[in-house]
DNA sequence: ATGGCATAGCGACTATGA
């Protein structure tokens, strides 16, 4: 089975390229983020025309997070356990539900904005809250994987040109040591292969050209636990849908399994 | 030091993104 996981930057917006995407590459299951609307306003009969269930927490103009799947869909969780708030609420950035014989999970974790920004220990405290959440996923026996925008470059080779961000949220150590948390309770990152270049990036800013001189982050990720990890045959961005027109900042990241 | 581009919202601009 394939499974994915893109930031669409508007669904409403990529709508057309989403339903075009799901059915040529044959994904039975795909995590959505940023769907930047309500819950009400996603489209779930068009999935449904296409085959496809959906479970979607959204919230208007930012954020929102969503699961389509063509291989059953049950057991759907809002949020996580523990989630943290921001400005008093409570942001649509996870959803969790099993399909089929997999279990995902659909996140979108905080930008940060700025080191120095409330946003910043919010991002961190919500990966402390899904490295608690996670454990019992990932030392279960169900192929599970929590994937999604996590807005954080595991490594510096994760970034087209570190010196160019120092100083910058994605790529500071309490970033990567919470993310570090969120693996070792049991989750490991599924590195993809490169369609193109020599590395598997799966964001490039609309601004300055950054696609056509592959100034790209790999931000977007699928930590997986064992069960899930043994069955990964293959994995890869698929960076074609980032080119034209109309593209979302974001490629998807496309797992297959055998399963 | 800042913006670039794209998106949504009662909008003629702002906030957000990474």
């Amino acid at each position: 089975m394939r499974v994915a996981t893109w930031n669409i930057n508007s669904l409403k917006a990529r709508l057309d390229r989403v339903l075009a995407w799901i059915e040529t590459a044959g994904a039975d299951v795909v995590c959505l983020q940023e769907l930047k609307c309500a819950t009400a306003d996603v489209p779930v009969d068009a999935f449904a025309a296409a085959g496809y269930e959906t479970a979607a927490w959204g919230s208007g103009r930012w954020n929102g997070v969503a699961i389509l799947s063509r291989v059953g869909l049950a057991d759907v969780r809002q949020g996580i356990t523990g989630q943290p708030q921001f400005a008093d609420a409570a942001e649509a950035r996870a959803i969790t539900a099993t399909c089929g014989p997999v279990r995902v999970q659909s996140l979108y974790i905080p930008n940060g904005r700025d080191t120095a920004d409330p946003h910043f220990p919010y991002k961190l405290a919500f990966l402390k809250a899904l490295a608690a959440d996670a454990a019992a996923d990932a030392t279960g026996d169900l192929p599970f994987a929590a994937m999604g925008d996590f807005n954080i470059c595991p490594t510096d080779d994760d970034i087209w040109d570190v010196a160019e961000w120092t100083g910058t949220t994605h790529i500071t150590a309490d970033e990567r040591d919470a993310l570090a948390a969120v693996q070792a309770a049991g989750l490991e990152d599924v590195f993809p292969r490169a369609l193109k270049y020599d590395r598997p990036f799966t964001f490039w800013d609309y601004r300055n050209l950054d696609f056509p001189k592959n100034r790209g982050l790999r931000i977007d990720l699928a930590l997986a636990n064992p069960a899930f990890k043994d069955a990964v045959t293959d994995a890869y961005v698929d960076r074609n849908e980032r080119k034209g027109k109309g593209a979302s900042d974001h490629a998807p990241l496309v797992v297959d399994l055998d399963l």
